[in-house]
DNA sequence: AAACAAATCAACCGCAAACTT
DNA sequence: GAAGTTTGCGGTTGATTTGTT
């Protein structure tokens, strides 16, 4: 496909914006909307190309555009979310109102990656002791989030079973994988597609378990690189599973913990509910008796 | 007060999807 | 359906600000 350059003049102004541009762009397009951002500049009368136009506007002039610091909400939003979608900022920025993707990539790549950092490297000093109890990436964020979604991906597995009757899971995963909106709109009267299994088997599982893996595999090596061949999941195993290798951990502390993640599980199932693809979820959103960020929204 | 380091964030770049001809 | 064009996205850079010595 042909592309051309996106400034084909020499003499365009790069740089920071002045007062006096952020007016013209502001004026023009309160005026006559942003409509051809390549047309744009030479209308508004801006020395820019319209990418950098584009790019103002949407990240700093844009009358909805929320300043100031992250809320612990919106903290808490963009780590369910990055959990899910990884580095999909346009889609983080989607779910949270007036945040640029931009200004969320930024927040995370400064604040959030430290925060995790700092994390695990308080971890090393724990999975010393952890390793002796079998449960040596507990504390590691990355491999926590692994945990997380093996176990997420095991229950909705054995519940979507339970739900296909006949159907194994195997197929009904190869499906969710493969899956279209054509399949869930021709397959009206099957079971509803489980989220997890959807995105685990879709890209962004892929990716998130490539990227978790290594990032648990570089946080775990000059540690106890022989576990490696455990699987991650044992280590956040349900109460009550003993044939994992949790059972060293103590049955209260497993379900708190346990609780906690089907909290979190819940929580990033209504973000995504109506939205991206409009999915339905499975019934555990209307047990929760919460208000839907969505709803919230709308 | 000066020098340096670290953190922050606006803006740029290149790619690819989406759209138009 | 191919070619051309526009738009949106994610990664990265670099200037500025803030903190520390």
């Amino acid at each position: 496909m042909g592309r051309t350059p996106c400034c084909d003049s020499k003499v365009l102004k790069k740089g920071p914006w002045t007062p006096d541009e952020d007016k013209l762009l502001v004026d023009y397009v309160q005026a006559n909307g942003s409509g051809n951002w390549r047309l744009l500049p030479k209308l508004a009368g801006l020395n820019r190309c319209g990418k950098s136009c584009r790019l103002r506007w949407t990240n700093y002039l844009r009358p909805d555009i929320k300043r100031g610091p992250f809320t612990p909400e919106e903290h808490k939003s963009i780590l369910q979310l990055h959990a899910i979608v990884g580095n999909k900022w346009s889609m983080i920025a989607a779910q949270l109102p007036g945040r640029t993707d931009n200004e969320i990539k930024n927040y995370w790549n400064t604040n959030v990656k430290k925060q995790l950092r700092q994390g695990q490297a308080a971890a090393v000093g724990e999975q010393a002791a952890l390793a002796s109890l079998g449960g040596g990436a507990a504390s590691c964020p990355a491999a926590r989030h692994m945990a997380q979604w093996e176990t997420a991906r095991l229950e909705a597995e054995a519940r979507l079973s339970l739900l296909s009757g006949t159907t194994s899971v195997a197929t009904a995963s190869v499906a969710a994988s493969s899956s279209s909106s054509s399949t869930a709109a021709a397959g009206g009267a099957e079971a509803p597609p489980d989220i997890y299994l959807r995105l685990w088997n879709s890209e962004v599982g892929d990716s998130f378990r490539k990227s978790a893996r290594s990032a648990a595999r570089e946080d775990q090596e000059p540690a106890n690189a022989s576990d490696e061949a455990a699987p991650v999941s044992a280590t956040f195993a349900r109460p009550g599973d003993d044939s994992s290798a949790a059972s060293n951990v103590t049955a209260a502390a497993a379900a708190d913990e346990y609780q906690v993640f089907l909290d979190l599980a819940a929580e990033d199932f209504e973000l995504f509910h109506g939205r991206h693809g409009g999915f339905p979820l499975f019934p555990a959103v209307d047990m929760l008796g919460e208000t839907s960020l969505y709803t919230a929204f709308d």
